[in-house]
DNA sequence: AACTATTTATAAGA
DNA sequence: TTCTTATAAATAGTT
């Protein structure tokens, strides 16, 4: 409808093909408007243009998600099914994943070992050895990296505390000349004992064994940081 | 446009108001496919009468399921979230888990110990050992059981032999009265040798200890099957 | 974006 | 629903 008929076929001239576009789409509008009102229906008209413009109208007594919730309701199609269904597959082999793993704690723990024969069993229990030899070596290979850790703190701090003695036995030495056990401890106390660590250059300095109060819960004696 | 205006409003006549609808929904589909057409356009035409009849028009060149993708990676909506965010939340959890269980495992592999401390590790190392007993003790029981199991075949067996015995020493006597001891081996190895454990059995007979052959690679002289 | 000649859509009636 | 037709509405080409 206009000055001369137009044969239904695409528009080359990208310019009249814009407009075409653009003045079609108000008209579709105002009709999909003018249904929606004059018939009470229900009405949703998307459209991209040819370079990817997008428009869209939808009847104001419905959302986007319940016009499609009411199509795909109507029409029994399910547009998210595939989406889903790819999910699905992945969460039940997550599921499955996941029951092996557990079982392979579970027997690590000491568990579900009924069907295990001889073999399976020993296989088992070597993994475990060999495992616990991992452990072992890195437990060994911390406590030696603390106690290097902590004897060079010790150092540290039997260097303050010659320091403070020294300053002390020149003071007193000033004042009256005599030095007592308990002035030495006193004085040892205060200028160590500010932590954990110092507690234990403390005991240190008095003349425990280390391994004796790295770890509590330890019997005295065993000297095999491997078992600490 | 017709022999009369009309307002825009809803038509209160329902034969009316649903040739109206029928008649304004074919212009609306011709003029959307009139558009597809002339501008290269993708369009979606979804609507539902006010008594609930549904028609659809959809640009040929896409599907319907593809339409909505692209109405929504346009808009930067998800109209399924809805629907699988449960699910999805699901799924997250699940492979929390999961990697929890790997973390575990590989723990008790002796692996990812780096950012344990000493407590940590000795608690991972009393763990392990605590279920290592497990593991030894349900290996013990399984041996113990087939030992079992075994002496009844070699008790069977034994009496089998017996008899076999028994049958060519009689045979022997009544031909020329002698038994050799090589004769008597091939004796017992004829009836009791078609199997590991009657090889077994018949390891057994000749005086060894069944432990140096129940399993391979250990040092003769283990008396203990929680070592084995 | 406006104009307008012309085509197209459709309201009312059959 | 469909056809007809008078008339309203939409729009192709132009300015």
């Amino acid at each position: 409808m206009g000055r001369g008929k137009i044969e239904i076929k695409r528009i080359e001239n990208a310019t009249n093909r814009q407009v075409t576009y653009s003045k079609t789409r108000n008209g579709l509008f105002k009709k999909a408007q003018e249904l929606t009102v004059l018939c009470d229906a229900k009405v949703s008209l998307i459209m991209f243009s040819s370079t990817g413009k997008f428009h869209e109208f939808i009847s104001p007594n419905i959302s986007t998600k319940a016009f499609f919730d009411l199509y795909q309701k109507t029409t029994g199609t399910d547009l998210w099914s595939s989406h889903y269904e790819k999910m699905q597959e992945n969460y039940r082999r997550l599921k499955e994943i996941n029951k092996k793993l557990r079982r392979e704690i579970m027997q690590r723990m000491g568990g579900e070992l009924d069907d295990l024969n001889i073999k399976e069993l020993q296989a088992l229990e070597a993994k475990m050895d060999s495992s616990l030899v991992f452990v072992r070596d890195r437990k060994y290979h911390v406590i030696k990296t603390q106690t290097y850790t902590h004897k060079k703190k010790v150092r540290n701090l039997e260097e303050r505390r010659a320091n403070l003695v020294f300053n002390l036995e020149t003071k007193l030495d000033h004042q009256d000349g005599i030095v007592d056990n308990e002035g030495y401890y006193e004085a040892a106390a205060l200028g160590l004992a500010n932590g954990a660590s110092n507690l234990y250059a403390l005991r240190l300095y008095q003349g425990y064994h280390p391994n004796l109060i790295l770890h509590h819960g330890e019997k005295y004696g065993s000297n095999d940081l491997r078992h600490a």
